[in-house]
RNA sequence: GGGGUGGUGGUGUAGUCGGCCCAACACACCUGCCUGUCACGCAGGAGAUCGCGAGUUCGAAUCUCGUCCACCCCGCCA
């Protein structure tokens, strides 16, 4: 089974238990921590999987003395009998605990200069920059470790899901074609034709739909993807797609197949979730959370109290209503959130962060009301409020007023206050699908249309007609799975119909000329005999932040870029040669003086 | 492009409304002692002019301006 060299050592430390006890054993491994007794030293070493303790004993004076040289993550090859460690003195803390190792013979394999920061200790917080130009160094940190360890379990769970129901693995090109739609391009200059680009591609969607019309009826694969826009916590300029297209399906067989695979997922990690996954419309997403990918462990959700106040003494408010605004905003159950005065009033300065003009707030206090709108307020209006959404003593209404964005303001206070009142369990996992998202979206700088998804996204059968009359109401049969508020991935049934996709075309402003240019070779393709298709791409690297409970991206990627998309260990992007600049017909376009 | 937070020995932090600081504490490091530790213990030692640059001042880690780097967010991005 193993078909290894045995040279350095006969097992890893996996393989240490029982069956090894009183044996000789040979193991590698790097220098967690020496403890130095005087005449008595113990080694914990530590490979990839596990640490172990070793014990040098003075009686075998030549390791004893090479005992005493060694110090952190030196390298070392150690030969000695397994045995049980003396009653009292084990460790329960690692997995090899009941054992050590009487070192016989250590070789120094090799030494290590004194590592800038510790690999061993629980010294949680350090630089991240530090971490980040000794990546080797924090990759053997436990935490990380095991964190690219659980990205592996993930992606073979998801390459065996996918393998199971019969799709096929296929790569598609990372040199390829620049499509100027979405995300910004990564260029690659062509030597071979100078002047011209390659772009690092965005997703292998044009491919993938290629490889439908080519019959490959169940295609995915784990690619890589670029897109040159700015850094976020979660976003990072080079991420891995699950990539997945199906042909002759509904939205529901691609829905079903991603659903199952979240649920092997949970499954395997043990992770409690709510099966199945609840389906909301776009709208309600937005109406009721503010956002379309809403954090469902958050029980907060947007009330409307434009009704209630539609006939209100408060002149801001009542200017905003007769505009066509609303009054929206959220209520505070003393249950859950114990809203008090200063907290209030510390909701209504953050709420001016999120592009609110201000939150007002009533605080039923006994039978007195407290607001500082209080003397604004009717006494039906504050009956209203209390039998509308059933009031008691100490809770809260916050108020909003607004027309364009006050959703969206809503919808980031929203998840303020679940920090704030600490509503969301953490250790919880709820999914959500999101359907029938606006097939466009209406783009107040170019002044025309947008696709929301991309422009091969298939409009909702229902609303065809529509497309001619109020396309900004048709919806499209687009879907986006969202965990704990975050997007995991999106697909959508595709157009397979030339005419039907010239029009779309027509409808965002995309001459015929420029389609050609485009997309032509995915335009022609659809016209030899395209099926009815459809797919999804999910996030491999969220997936696995949600899983392993990654802060950040960088965290679950084995060597991230900076938030200004440098790479500290590599030091990449640089300089070139002059000589390769030449090479590919380029000339760079900045003063001497800011090359350095 | 914009807003915010941070940058002090190798590491993590304290000091930051100017003088008590040529900078404190812990860990790491070095030396010595120690036969059962596992965050080993004890004693001793070395190590930073406070991201960088300019300015204000009798005096700057501390104030001002600029700049660089990292992080968080908006814009941007599915």
């Amino acid at each position: 089974m193993r078909g290894v060299t045995l040279a350095y050592r006969t097992h890893t430390l996996k393989e240490v238990d029982k069956s090894l006890e009183n044996k000789t054993i040979t193991i590698c491994g790097w220098v967690n921590k020496r403890r130095d007794h005087g005449n008595l030293i113990f080694l914990d070493i530590r490979d990839r999987y596990s640490l172990l303790q070793v014990v040098v004993d003075p009686e075998n004076k030549n390791t004893f003395k090479i005992a005493e040289e060694i110090r952190s993550e030196y390298v070392l090859q150690i030969t000695g009998d397994l045995r049980r460690r003396p009653a009292g003195t084990e460790n329960t803390k690692i997995s090899t605990g009941e054992f050590e190792l009487a070192a016989s013979d250590i070789k120094i394999l090799n030494k290590s200069k004194v590592p800038p920061f510790s690999i061993s200790d629980e010294q949680k917080d350090y630089d991240e920059k530090l971490g980040l130009k000794y990546r080797y160094l924090d990759l053997r940190r436990s935490e990380k470790k095991a964190q690219l360890i659980k990205r592996h379990m993930i992606t073979n769970i998801i390459r065996n899901h996918f393998v199971e129901n019969d799709f096929l693995e296929i790569e598609t090109p990372y040199l390829t074609k620049s499509t100027p739609e979405g995300a910004r391009d990564f260029l690659v200059p062509s030597r071979l034709q100078p002047g011209s680009f390659y772009a690092l591609p965005q997703s292998p969607q044009l491919f993938k739909q290629i490889l439908m019309v080519s019959g490959f009826d169940r295609y995915f694969q784990i690619v890589r993807c670029f897109r040159d826009e700015d850094l976020r916590a979660d976003r990072q300029p080079e991420f891995t797609q699950v990539d997945v297209e199906m042909s002759f399906i509904e939205p529901s067989d691609i829905m079903g197949i991603t659903e199952d695979l979240f649920r092997k997922l949970n499954s395997k990690f043990e992770i409690e979730c709510n099966y199945p996954i609840q389906t909301m419309k776009y709208d309600d997403a937005m109406n009721r959370f503010g956002t379309d990918r809403p954090d469902l462990r958050n029980p907060l959700e947007i009330c409307d109290f434009t009704e209630i106040l539609k006939n209100t003494q408060l002149k801001i408010f009542r200017t905003v209503i007769e505009k066509g605004g609303h009054i929206k905003g959220f209520i505070l159950k003393n249950s859950q959130c114990s809203p008090t005065r200063p907290i209030l009033e510390k909701i209504n300065n953050m709420a001016k962060d999120f592009g609110l003009p201000g939150i007002a707030w009533i605080l039923f206090d006994g039978s007195e009301i407290r607001s500082p709108i209080a003397k604004f307020l009717s006494e039906d209006e504050i009956s209203s409020f209390k039998k509308t959404f059933d009031l008691g003593d100490k809770d809260a209404i916050l108020l909003a007023a607004g027309k364009g964005g006050l959703l969206q303001s809503l919808g980031s206070l929203r998840i303020f206050l679940g920090n704030e009142f600490n509503l969301v369990n953490e250790g919880e996992f709820k999914y959500l699908w999101v359907v029938d998202f606006p097939l466009f979206e209406y783009d107040e700088k170019e002044k025309r249309l947008n696709s929301v998804h991309h422009p091969f996204t298939a409009p909702h059968p229902e609303d065809l007609e529509k497309l001619d009359t109020d396309p900004l109401s048709v919806r499209s049969l687009a879907y986006d799975i969202v965990l704990n508020g975050n997007e995991l991935g999106g697909g959508s049934i595709r157009i397979n119909n030339t005419d039907l996709q010239s029009k779309i075309f027509k409808l965002l402003d995309i001459s015929p000329e420029e389609a050609q240019i485009k997309f032509g070779f995915l335009l022609e393709a659809l016209e030899y005999g395209a099926p009815p298709h459809g797919g999804i791409a999910l996030g491999l690297d969220r997936i696995t932040m949600l899983f392993t409970g990654a802060k950040s991206l960088r965290d679950v990627i084995a060597f991230p870029k900076t938030q200004s998309g440098t790479c500290l260990l590599t030091d990449a992007p640089s300089q070139v040669d002059r000589k390769q600049l030449d090479e590919l017909s380029i000339s760079v376009n900045i003063k001497e003086e800011q090359l350095g």
